[in-house]
DNA sequence: CAACTTTGGGTTTTT
DNA sequence: CCCAAAGTTG
């Protein structure tokens, strides 16, 4: 038999997913089932079979920027240097370049900055002090507001179009964000993936170009994309049909486990795959259901937990190895004693594995600390991943801030942050004095410190002495490499000689960074110097927790939370802290959040290949003080007993032995959103075994007449389905609800009319005048339009 | 008015 | 238990 070489070691189902290249493909992928490996191989199936596409008409979007480095190098092995030209990385880092390169019709320049999180809280603590927006300051925190106006943009909606009562300041200040975005030439995280789309919402012609170009694409995790990048892809993929009429194949392979959707806090919505096969009616579906990584036990505990939920798709994984080591469940008294177990478990076990072999997974961060401090008196190396980012840090920021006050002298935020860093006499009212000065002209902080550095007087000479530095770092730029010009600006600001007095621990640590610093740029120094450092900043502005991952080569325990563990896997895991409160965590109170807990779990104990121990102590201190008694969480109740050993089986309280088998999956009752005008159907009532154990606070059905009481802007946003204001709308069950003539609501543009209707169901397109942008092309489908009654 | 010191508030998960 | 805003000193 003449296979395929690329075929080769597939079993059928990977083998089917490779070769299917043809139109809409959904690969449900289980935990360890191979699906970073069909990936690859299909790119390079792709290739090889259809020499008429080339490289560079190919487009794969991984979560994280370490998952595109490794795919690229696995790539590289298979088809070599042609492997460079295909664009693979995250939505915000294509979606970047995208911008780079066509942002201008949008009015911002190509070298726009980028806002992290600190930069947004920055702007907004700064609007609220404009006391006649009349934020309540308890209630529109700049925490607050900024989750409103990141969910505002993850579902792309306007400010005007929150539909908020009319006193609530959200709007106003999400407009002054707006504005302060735009006076910056700043884009924040959301607008990267969001301005995108607007470019090619208002210019088809750019859209076409990149939609030609993009012929076949793929998208890993994609249970964690959210509405914004759907809508994204949903444009670049097209209706099916191209510019002149002819047919145009979809050609989207998305692969994805809607059990481990663990990012809906970032607003992923799983529903993207879940409805996968209902927004494309013709698509494939493969299932990969061989698990290559874990044994029988572990994967018997593990689905026996995720079973439980009912959002979900039904699948069996299996493995070919059934069997292997039964569980362990460790109880510590408290959490010193838990971590000591575990860590003396782990000595135990190095007779066999090495440190690096193991790792412990936890909730959150703060659980952390009790496992560092057993494994470094145990003498054990470990890894803590987390933590401060390394781009996070002080001082990497603040070099990093010079540096994109070159690229962008308009970056108000960057020029903040070094003012006064190392400090020069620029405190807090000089500061003020500042802004009110560029307010008056109109320009950045960087241009109205420069002007006030004309003037006469030691606030002046402070000015002319920054304007100074910062017009000889704006030469350097343009001469040296990034990796030169990040220590030439720590020389030359003073920051490297403030750390050398310093003259302690903490200072030779910061230099080491900024040396570090200027390492991980060395990469960029054969780029001309600006474009280099142009990507250098990117790079920075765009990575993430997972892209510090320590190497599996490196000798020592990782130690992360079950979120930075995903598609990580290790031959012996420890998941700890598995208390009521803990895992699944307080916050996650109703049974949406409930279910991610139990799929974050889930993918907790599918990161184990050979061995697998659950921990929990006793009893926990808690973080206001005061020790407590904790009780088991119910997740450890959900692992089938028989997937532990005889004696830990013990230590389990009683459960009944038979399990009730899942209630039928139910289905959204409208077709493709999950904003329905309804509440959530009702569901069967859970298993009495599990309601028994913790009671779910009562879920108060919503009545949409009854005025809600909003306790903060993210709980009205939350409920901005209830119908109020002046605005009635409704969500319609199906496209072919549209009528020409009716008046809808574009969460963007507004209220419109519809004058035309093109095409069916998800093809649909609606042609929709509004009143302020005139007529526009709107795909039904990728666009939350709402009915005006 | 800037720089240092102390106190008080807030703690899920993060591309 | 860690970071940001008030208080204090030069």
């Amino acid at each position: 038999m003449s296979e395929h070489p690329l075929l080769r070691g597939l079993n059928p189902d990977q083998s089917r997913a490779v070769q299917q290249l043809e139109g809409p493909l959904l690969i449900l992928a289980g935990a360890g089932s191979g699906k970073t490996r069909v990936l690859t191989r299909r790119i390079a199936y792709l290739l090889d079979a259809r020499p008429d596409v080339a490289a560079w008409n190919v487009l794969a979007v991984t979560f994280t920027n370490k998952a595109a480095a490794e795919m690229k190098e696995r790539l590289h092995q298979l088809i070599g240097e042609s492997s460079k030209k295909l664009w693979l990385g995250t939505f915000h880092s294509i979606c970047l370049r995208i911008l780079r390169q066509d942002i201008e019709p949008l009015g911002f320049t190509r070298d726009f900055a980028i806002w992290d999180d600190d930069d947004q809280l920055r702007v907004l603590k700064e609007i609220l002090k404009d006391r006649s927006i009349g934020a309540n300051p308890k209630e529109h925190t700049p925490q607050n507001l900024r989750g409103a106006i990141d969910r505002a943009k993850n579902e792309r909606r306007a400010p005007e179009l929150l539909r908020l009562p009319p006193s609530d300041p959200t709007p106003k200040v999400y407009k002054a964000y707006e504005q302060r975005l735009r006076a910056a030439n700043a884009l924040d995280f959301n607008d990267i993936i969001g301005r995108v789309i607007e470019l090619w919402e208002q210019s088809p012609e750019i859209l076409v170009k990149w939609q030609r170009r993009f012929q076949y694409i793929m998208v890993d995790e994609y249970q964690d994309t959210n509405p914004a990048q759907f809508q994204w892809l949903r444009l670049l993929v097209g209706d099916g049909v191209d510019a002149y009429g002819n047919p145009r194949p979809q050609n989207l392979a998305v692969v994805g486990d809607d059990d481990q959707s663990i990012y809906s806090f970032r607003g992923a919505d799983i529903r993207n795959i879940l409805d996968f096969e209902k927004v494309f009616p013709d698509a494939s579906v493969v299932k990969l259901e061989q698990n290559y990584r874990s044994t029988g036990t572990i994967l018997k505990a593990a689905s026996g937990v995720v079973r439980l939920n009912r959002d979900r798709k039904e699948k069996t994984l299996w493995t070919s190895e059934p069997g292997g080591e039964p569980l362990r469940l460790i109880q510590g008294t408290d959490e010193q004693d838990e971590a000591g177990k575990v860590v003396g478990e782990i000595r135990r076990q190095l007779r066999h594995y090495r440190p690096a072999d193991f790792a412990i997974i936890f909730r959150t961060n703060s659980y952390s600390r009790p496992f560092e401090q057993a494994l470094t008196a145990a003498q054990i190396p470990y890894a803590l991943v987390g933590g401060r980012r390394f781009y996070e840090r002080r001082e990497v920021r603040d070099v990093m801030s010079y540096i994109k006050l070159v690229l962008n002298p308009a970056d108000d935020m960057a020029f903040q942050r070094i003012v006064n860093v190392p400090t020069r006499g620029i405190g807090e009212k000089t500061l003020d004095g500042l802004k009110e000065e560029a307010a008056r002209l109109g320009v950045p902080f960087r241009e109205a410190a420069k002007q006030m550095g004309m003037g006469k007087g030691k606030i002046a000479n402070a000015f002319a002495a920054l304007d100074l530095l910062l017009q000889r770092l704006d030469i350097a730029a343009r001469s040296m490499p990034p990796s030169a010009l990040v220590l030439y600006v720590a020389k030359e600001t003073g920051y490297q000689e403030e750390l050398e007095n310093e003259n302690s621990e903490e200072a030779r640590g910061r230099l080491e960074n900024l040396e570090e610093l200027a390492r991980s740029a060395e990469d960029l120094s054969h780029q001309e110097p600006v474009e280099a450092l142009r990507d250098f900043v990117d790079r920075a502005s765009l990575s993430g927790q997972s892209d510090e991952l320590p190497d599996a080569e490196g000798g020592s325990v990782t130690l992360l939370t079950a979120h930075l563990a995903k598609g990580l896997e290790f031959p012996v895991v420890f998941v700890a802290g598995l208390v009521k409160g803990l895992f699944p965590h307080s916050r996650a109170e109703g049974d949406r959040e409930k279910e991610e807990e139990r799929r974050l779990f889930y993918v907790a104990l599918t990161r184990a290949r050979e061995r697998l121990s659950i921990s929990w102590p006793a009893r926990r201190r808690f973080p206001e003080g005061g020790w407590g008694d904790t009780e088991i969480s119910q997740f450890v109740r959900e692992i089938p007993a028989d997937a532990f050993s005889e004696q830990d089986r013990l230590w389990l309280p009683r459960s009944p032995s038979s399990r009730p088998p899942p209630p039928p999956a139910w289905s959204a009752p409208s077709w493709l959103s999950r904003k329905t005008a309804e509440p959530a159907p009702a569901r069967s009532s859970p298993p009495a075994w599990l309601a028994g154990r913790s009671s779910p606070p009562p879920s108060v059905p919503r009545l949409s007449t009854a005025p809600a009481v909003h306790t903060s802007a993210a709980d009205v946003l939350e409920e901005e389905d209830d119908a109020r204001g002046d605005l009635r709308t409704m969500v319609p069950d199906s496209p072919e609800s549209f009528r020409v003539g009716m008046r809808v609501l574009h969460p963007l543009l507004g209220i419109g009319t519809i004058s035309k209707k093109e095409g069916t169901l998800q093809n649909l397109k609606l042609v929709i005048t509004f009143p302020k942008h005139g007529p526009r092309t709107i795909y039904a489908i990728a666009a939350k339009l709402e009915i005006v009654l």
